[in-house]
DNA sequence: TTAACATATTAGAATATTCTAATATATAAA
DNA sequence: TTTATATATTAGAATATTCTAATATGTTAA
């Protein structure tokens, strides 16, 4: 009965880093090629490919080769709406936040 | 635009921990105080109360006094869903695996 | 007051995560 | 084959997280 809380942990571990919520978010429609996530991302080509590494260890993407590419893409849809939950949490926030910064009413 | 990467990284790192999980999931239907909390959970009083800390200073969870006692509650039920769909994810995945195990057909 | 209870905080060792730089591997093109 | 391109892996320093043990703080009751 414990075991569950840390398979989950892990799996939340793989969301607890900018980088990796941002490769992600690219992802969340489309596959694509290490080479475009780096030059989308701004990022270095060890630090994504680490990175890809540590989600798809975890089950978050799935990759296939075609030629020289590597093409990533999340394995399963249903954690959008998990990420969406936390985005939606966090903005709802952010914008009280600025309407008691700014003096508007709720 | 890259902000919002790390709030959400920050709130999912809540989440990234075993034991955060259970008191989360302890905490999903109704407002406990630290006292019941060690009590259900097992764990030392110390540590629970250094992983309530985190997970108030991030806004998961609130806090009152009544008396000598500090009851915890949710801040925002909309988190359980995110939770209840990775626990599904998970669930599910787990589920896989086990008719693999066993031979049983999908 | 003082004692007892509930909870928080601190210090520090053990462990884990993250990045950069360098190198390795796999594939396709010349 | 060699060369170029795409991606992965490794090593290691810097940083962050986690737990335990000890101590501090706040509240109520005696």
């Amino acid at each position: 009965m414990k075991e569950i809380y840390n398979l989950h942990a892990e799996m939340c571990k793989v969301f607890s880093n900018p980088i990796r919520l941002e490769i992600f978010n690219l992802l969340r429609d489309k596959e694509m090629s290490v080479t475009e996530i780096i030059n989308t991302s701004k990022l270095s080509q060890a630090n994504i490919s680490q990175h890809l590494s540590i989600m798809k260890s975890k089950g978050i993407v799935i990759s296939k080769r075609d030629g020289k590419m590597i093409y990533y893409k999340l394995s399963n849809p249903k954690i959008i709406k998990a990420f969406d939950i936390i985005k939606e949490v966090l903005t709802e926030r952010l914008e009280k936040n600025r309407k008691i910064l700014v003096g508007v009413k709720a």
